[in-house]
DNA sequence: CTGAAAGCGCTTACAG
DNA sequence: CTGAAAGCGCTTACAG
């Protein structure tokens, strides 16, 4: 087949080679069974042949759809500066991947260029849906959240399911989680659970640990002492202080369930420093199960979150939604790992 | 200002409020300095008022661009399971947020659905250039950068300066982060330093700090002895093995340069398996600064690499490229990052 | 099974 | 400073 090179090919292009109109070329390549077989194998033959491909932006602007979904990251550092949360980083491999598999290109977003910047990747016609990760705390996001209900969007978010704010939602059983984390504690015989972490309103994934860690408590008869909980965010060195403060405050305690696996490693470190053995007097229990866990000495025992299926859930909702097929609000289970850091097994 | 709502708000629909032609809307969103102030600011307004944005699509066609930058991440695991390499992952969000800066978006990719992904990309116009991580086996790969050449397609590659393959690079000068990473043994009096890590054709970046080991070596009027060099893929059973294999081969060391971190943290563990005190009795350095080598005991001296200058460098190079400014293939230089693995000051 | 034609929503050269 | 018009490259209803 002599079909001479065309430096930026179009359907026309094809067309002219293979002696037929337009209309068949396009009908060919998107396999439309309207097309003879052997018209439809010689068209792409030469698409192939041309290094052709369909214009997207063509393509979208005649079907109205763009077969992308945007991932916007909740940039909660703010600066240029800071690294992304790892979790999220890596919940992003196996969106890609997800998306790919039914056919959608990620486009991903860190910041707010605008106040809008949500809604246009939607009204731009950029993207058919929105995933968002790190919209966890949705006091401050509701009026985000509200705008992008009015103004028609597709969206899911990461995180708990909540009511009256319209959008669908994708997220981790966090309190049955720090149900596991913490009746794991009691069935090795641990009588006393500290918890270290920020409970507000803000963060409702911790609040929600921290709802298992009291129902796991009162499972076994037990109502929590406030004397055993300290309020700390999600970093290593306020995780120390957490603990050193829960040291001296002279507290008897035999146990800490840590809201995350950063504050649960400041915490052992801050008990190592003070001559507190881990495990052997105090077990300790983490959440996340991120790369460190294992790392450490002892290697944490902690709650992991399935990411792939996350992602999985994630990306099968927002196509869901633009497909226009019923999507239900999902929590997934997350599973206890059990290392060193607790000593003895379960019973 | 009286405005309907209009559900899906077109510049022809801006253009029957404001009571002036579509091709004026278009001009004012854009900012045409042809068009007066006030009808401009009006135009704003209005767009605003309707939450209007731009059809990408249309807009695209038109112009023949995307204001879109393809990420293509190598997957070097193959399959759905594994994690993506961190050091890509974390260099993805400066990469977004380097782009958004200079009005790009990002679209990632991590898969080969076909062949020619990387060059669909362009070619079918959902992207002005691609940015290339993890290519840098480049025998592997020559043929696709080829075809990507052949087709125009505008690329960079991370990773070394490579002749004859028709692509610009930016990439970190491994080379003399070995170099830096062996004279600090050398420096602190270490005498007879071990070499660990794969250094075939394959994994060029890997060969290149072997090359700064060998040359810091001859710096110090040294030659490196074959003995002390021991292959091992960048996985931390690996670097578990090859110390140990060295030890076992009753070789006369006193440091470990690790060709990577997580090579030198399996290391470090078999020396200490095998009674063989760090830093005391051996010095170790890798290479990369994950987040992990501040945290293991003890704490892991390293070479660093810039991510962040990096994803800049790499950003640049693709906008540079997409705009017809001249680019340069760049390499920049890593940082020695002294912690504990290595015990004595450099003198 | 195939073609001619309309039209998606923009941008911009041309004319005023 | 503004408008009328062409055209980017597709998809698809309509007609055959």
């Amino acid at each position: 087949m002599s079909t001479l090179k065309v430096a930026n090919p179009t359907s026309r292009d094809i067309a002219d080679i293979a002696g037929v109109s337009q209309a068949t070329v396009s009908r060919a390549l998107r396999n439309s069974p309207l097309v003879r077989k052997e018209t439809r194998e010689r068209i792409h033959e030469i698409a192939k042949e041309l290094n052709y491909f369909v214009n997207r932006n063509a393509a979208g602007l005649r079907t109205h759809q763009s077969n992308t979904i945007a991932l916007l990251l909740f940039d909660e550092t703010g600066g240029a500066d800071a690294q992304i949360n790892p979790f999220f980083l890596s919940m992003l491999g196996y969106i890609s991947r997800a998306a790919a598999r039914r056919g959608y290109d990620v486009l991903i977003s860190l910041q707010q260029l605008t106040n809008d910047w949500h809604i246009e990747y939607q009204a731009s016609h950029r993207a058919d849906g929105l995933i968002l990760l790190g919209y966890g705390d949705y006091l401050s996001y509701r009026e985000k959240l509200a705008a992008l209900s009015a103004a028609n969007t597709r969206f899911i978010i990461w995180g708990p399911i909540l009511k009256n704010h319209g959008g669908h939602t994708f997220g981790c059983d966090n309190e049955n989680g720090g149900f596991q984390a913490t009746r794991h504690l009691l069935d090795i015989g641990r009588e006393r659970i500290a918890f270290l972490g920020q409970t507000s309103r803000r963060s409702p994934e911790f609040s929600a640990r921290h709802q298992g860690y009291v129902e796991a408590l009162a499972s076994a008869g037990k109502a929590p002492d406030p004397a055993l909980k300290v309020d700390a965010h999600n970093l290593e060195d306020l995780g120390y202080q957490a603990a050193q403060q829960l040291i001296e405050s002279g507290a008897n305690f035999d146990a800490v369930f840590a809201v995350t696996d950063v504050i649960a490693i400041g915490a052992m470190r801050a008990l190592q420093d003070a001559g507190v053995s881990v495990p052997e007097d105090v077990s300790v229990v983490g959440f996340d199960d991120m790369p460190l866990a294992a790392h450490v000495t002892p290697a944490l025992t902690t709650v992991r979150q399935d990411i792939r299926l996350a992602a999985e859930g994630l990306v099968g909702g927002i196509v869901g939604l633009i497909e226009d097929e019923p999507v239900e609000s999902t929590l997934m289970a997350p599973k206890l790992v059990v290392r060193q850091s607790c000593g003895g097994q379960a019973r």
